[in-house]
DNA sequence: CAGAATCCGGTCAGATACTG
DNA sequence: CAGTATCTGACCGGATTCTG
């Protein structure tokens, strides 16, 4: 990220991006919510329910309609009786998954990296 | 990171990684101040707080501190008159690079669908 | 210089109960 | 089924002041 030919002030300006990223991915759920819906490409409410363990109505709901607005998942109703709802992954949302795996992979090393050095301040 | 023969439950367990690479992340700052540390290998405090625009003293003591538990940089105290602190970003701090590359790009393409489709709403 | 201490408002997130 | 409403404690993060 850094060029030797940029002042500090232009690399934090590059860090914007960054900042959306982490702002669209953060929370204790939404990186779930995408995987179950990455999985299952389509799930209505009580399915995702099942499938997010722990989470509540009202977080799952709060959390979908971030997603929506931020175009990782579609939100489709069927006027039947009673109403059916299916939640899409987008084609756009699936394109986090660079990032899921960069965090992925990053995130295994680091477990690591702290698990040794507990090993070692234990002795 | 799904694949057909893996269960959901499989999957969400392949995401604990993921949640930690998070947490390191996250926070208004931490990124910043890695990506100061990687521009200068090394900063006093106050030269950090200087670079990192507008956080206060407490929250960069604090962000240190999770950073250092983390093994993201190190913290050299000198008992010089007045005391002088160093801190320096690690080999393996500088190992967050390709995560914050990812979260770039993403970012960036992200602000322009977002930026689209405020327009497309507007007509 | 390098922080710690204190105070405080805002948001996050869980539990529970309720609606159409 | 697909959510909403309300209450509550925990935590985040800023402002200000103080210390060695």
């Amino acid at each position: 990220m850094q060029k030797e030919n940029k002042t500090p002030k232009e690399c934090l300006e590059k860090l914007l991006p960054v900042q959306d990223a982490l702002d669209v991915l953060k929370g204790k759920w939404k990186i779930q919510i995408i995987s179950v819906l990455i999985y299952y490409e389509e799930c209505g409410f009580k399915q995702l329910q099942d499938n997010v363990k722990g989470i509540t109505p009202k977080m799952l709901s709060k959390e979908l309609k971030e997603l929506e607005i931020n175009l990782m998942v579609t939100r489709q109703v069927s006027e039947t009786r009673p109403v059916t709802v299916r939640y899409q992954i987008t084609e756009y949302g699936k394109s986090v998954t660079p990032v899921i795996k960069a965090l992925y992979y990053w995130g295994e090393q680091h477990r690591e990296s702290i698990k040794a050095s507990m090993r070692k301040e234990r002795g």
